[in-house]
DNA sequence: TCTTTTATCCAAAGCGCTTTGGATTGGTTA
DNA sequence: TAACCAATCCAAAGCGCTTTGGATAAAAGA
């Protein structure tokens, strides 16, 4: 069934099918009704790819995702891309994700834009000074992104306050009186991960504690990780006697490799996580229960897609960002340092 | 840029441009350099949308998701999702991931179809009768299903054998000397969820062990509802002396209850895990190691993934199934029952 | 030398929709 | 009563591409 079918059977024309269909004023609300219920009656819905060919507009948005097996596809992506469609689904808008071709991830945003199959991109997990982000500028393109990277032209984003989590997280530490902090980190280069250090350093300065580089650990965000880097760790002299953890699935493994060495979190060893919150992974019902610096993944990705509404509509970018202070949430798993 | 000014650039037809891209033969070689350079040069990418009205094609495939903050969006939809980018990539084949409105599952696939944005569906966690594939098969509409489901007609599918997987796992405990076995799985009504439950019975059966219906759990795959059915299994009289945990992410939460207890994985109550593989959580450095049956779900996304290329391709669906053996792997936290 | 092929290229007709720029009608205003 | 207006509706022109059905010229066959 097609638009002109439809018209036919109701001897109207295409046009105003099409705008009794479309909501716009200059039909008669009798015509909009029956053109409504005979559009339903017939499984009448108009063909998307004619409709953006003619509107220049496409309802969907596009997301760029790593397509090899690498680690970068985990449980954060899914949480991230959860939290959009709950938003995004309201108005109908749609998401196509492109995995990257041959690593060349930038011409994978090409594509994207150039092929207009797409009004907006969201960009996620920028790097210090981010080429995607100047190349989208550039090109004029829509997008928001999540995170932040040093670029001075307006655009929107929402970023956490990662630096403030970790210096929260460290300062918190060291007013229980630990000295020999330890941090498990994603990959240096992406922002966040900077900034996280950052926030760390910041603290461990203004207490005049020197900084240990074993101590500063990048790598994915994975339970091996966690808990191969935390044996390493403890086998360091001195050792930490605490740990701030990047993720929930590397403090899974760090509180593994702690338990394993004997010693009892919130005791012996301190930690404390960044908890993006996961719906299956419940921070304070591990046992003990575990200290975090929490910012729900989810509802920041429902907040960018709220921003990406208002970019599609016009609104001006510069106006657009945000910044999530991130709350530290003090359990078991943090205590007082106990000799040993 | 669009076709007509490289057209004219080149002072050659659209016709004759078009073919050129599109590496028909009745263009002269050279010519077809002379457009290639061009086109690079220039910057020109076909629009997606004229391109796909004109030819009646996607070049993209559509997948439903949940959009509430439910629990089926997780961990094992990303990595679904990771597989299926992994092979699609190479065919430049984008996917559209629908969320669900309303909660009217089944309308959201009805408009996926009908607005002609995808050349074919993936189905997944189907139901023991999916309305879902009925109504695709009804509408003679491309998809390829993950999982299974009661319905007598053709259709491709892949699945992995669930019931071998308990079935194993079970006999396993039982060879192990262990009578009272519980097993905590995924949401009643799902086709795997009941596969494996027959799977569980089917061994305890065999041994002639009685089951108990209280050691039968249906539930969201997360820790936190690991963590409390197994609270409450250790209270039943008698205890069940094993558990076998649907998710990586259930048996977290058992594991945690299982020392808060004071027992120890694989002595006094042994724990058996179905692993789908998650890159960030391995069975083997976990302490105990876990005894899995074991079915990477990002391998079966990327076979799904080939599978629906071969249906686009016009492959007789009937020919495209296949059902996965799933490998049991003892590791630690399974042991013979130790009295208390 | 003249007719057939063959290799290239092109004009124009869609694909199914939105939107511009009028028509038409019946009711208002002067 | 004539001129004007608002409310409805419509014909037709795109949107940018692919593809059909020739045209044209060069090569081959008679």
């Amino acid at each position: 069934m097609k638009l002109k079918e439809l018209a036919e059977k109701l001897s109207l024309s295409q046009t105003t099918v099409s705008r009794a269909l479309n909501g716009y004023p200059e039909v008669n609300e009798a015509t909009r009704e029956r053109v409504n219920r005979a559009a339903l009656k017939f499984g009448y819905s108009a063909n998307a790819n004619a409709r953006r060919l003619a509107m220049g507009r496409v309802g969907a948005i596009g997301l760029v995702i790593p397509a090899d097996s690498s680690q970068r596809f985990g449980p954060h992506t899914a949480e991230f891309l959860a939290g959009l469609a709950e938003r995004l689904s309201r108005d109908e808008i749609d998401f196509l994700l492109s995995p990257i071709v041959d690593n060349d991830e930038i011409s994978v945003y090409k594509r994207l834009i150039s092929s207009k199959r797409v009004d907006a991109i969201i960009v996620s997990g920028p790097v210090l000074v981010d080429e995607r982000v100047s190349m989208l500028l550039d090109a004029n393109f829509p997008f928001v992104l999540h995170g932040r990277t040093n670029i001075d032209r307006p655009h929107a984003w929402l970023d956490i306050d990662n630096q403030g989590a970790f210096y929260q997280a460290a300062s918190h530490l060291l007013d229980l009186g630990h000295r020999h902090i330890a941090m498990i980190d994603g990959l240096r280069g992406f922002t966040f991960s900077e900034h996280r250090e950052l926030g760390y350093r910041q603290a461990l300065n203004e207490r005049g504690v020197e900084i240990d580089p074993r101590f500063i650990v990048h790598n994915y965000f994975s339970d091996e990780i966690g808990f191969r880097e935390t044996q390493r760790l403890l086998s360091c002299t001195p050792q930490p006697t605490a740990i701030i953890a990047g993720s929930m699935m590397t403090a899974l493994g760090v509180s593994r490799a702690i338990r394993n060495k004997g010693y009892q979190l919130g005791k012996q060893i301190s930690l404390i996580t960044h908890d993006d919150v996961f719906p299956y992974l419940n921070a304070s019902n591990m046992v003990p229960s575990m200290t975090t610096t929490r910012s729900s993944m989810r509802s920041a990705a429902t907040r960018i897609a709220e921003m990406l509404v208002r970019v599609l509509d016009g609104e001006p970018v510069d106006a657009i960002h945000e910044l999530w202070p991130v709350e530290l949430i003090v359990r078991q798993s943090s205590g007082p340092p106990v000799g040993r």
